[in-house]
DNA sequence: CAAATAAAAGACATTCTTGTCTTTTATTTG
DNA sequence: CAAATAAAAGACAAGAATGTCTTTTATTTG
């Protein structure tokens, strides 16, 4: 469904989210071990989005990712997007470059739905929102 | 979603039903052309699905690949199962290894309807029931 | 300003996926 | 049986995804 990429970055986005509420900012180490990932992978996805405006970081001692309030409100299709690329909200099911409405391959109207129930799905959950279930422990973002 | 094996893999399997009906058998350069797929690639994956019983072949003059009427009952889902595991009926989207009911993931609950979509899909879809459609030129297996 | 800190950047390594090519084995047909 | 055919098998190669390590740059703080 995600690439490990874009698995590694939704969960380190959530994390920032969880851990900069109060103007605090989070290091890539406290990241890679919140959600037990490689820091150097993960610094390197993070700067893709940091590029993209999707969070923010600051340099030097004390510094860090943040994300502020209207950055919480992000939705998790836009991470996607960004580290995945669109294939996943518009491409065809089996690979065909030129499926369509007037072409479409044998499972287009099914595959069609599912997709539209994953954008909907993405759209509509932000970053900031697992905030309080991750603190009372009923959300978890570490595999193991 | 799929791995691009798989996409072949399906595609493959859709035109063997298409071009088997009779009795006849299709060779793998027919099938590569039919599919816009590399020959090569397709047939190795062909020999895994003849391994696990899912298509039939014979070797020498006139051999090939073909289904018979049980074959071409077979869900998609047996195809994918094949060749990319289970991880897309069973995973979970964030890549937690240890994603439960009990120790849910951010997404766990609105990823579980999805996959369970996805399922009810590919579980519903019989490889044989896209001939009728083809032959009408309704939906194309052709990437180009 | 100097030292410490932490992200940014870039080089490199490993593994998995995808794809190609050659040889072998089984089957059919004359 | 001999020749032709077509799948099976295996070696190999290219490319992408994933992961690691080192150096550079920016910022803060004393």
């Amino acid at each position: 469904m995600f690439s490990k990429t874009c698995e590694y970055a939704i969960r380190a986005m959530i994390f920032i989210a969880l851990r900069s509420k109060d103007g605090d900012r989070v290091g890539i180490r406290e990241i890679a071990k919140g959600i037990d990932s490689p820091a150097h992978f993960i610094a390197k996805i993070l700067q893709q989005l940091v590029r993209k405006g999707v969070v923010q970081s600051v340099k030097g001692p004390n510094g860090g990712f943040y994300l502020d309030a209207q950055g919480r409100e992000c939705p998790l299709a836009k991470i996607v997007r960004v580290v995945d690329g669109d294939q996943l909200f518009s491409g065809c099911g089996l690979g065909l470059r030129n499926c369509s409405e007037v072409h479409p391959c044998p499972i287009h109207d099914e595959f069609k739905k599912i997709r539209e129930d994953i954008t909907a799905m993405l759209e509509n959950s932000y970053i900031g929102e697992f905030t309080e279930r991750l603190e009372e422990n009923l959300l978890f973002l570490r595999r193991k």
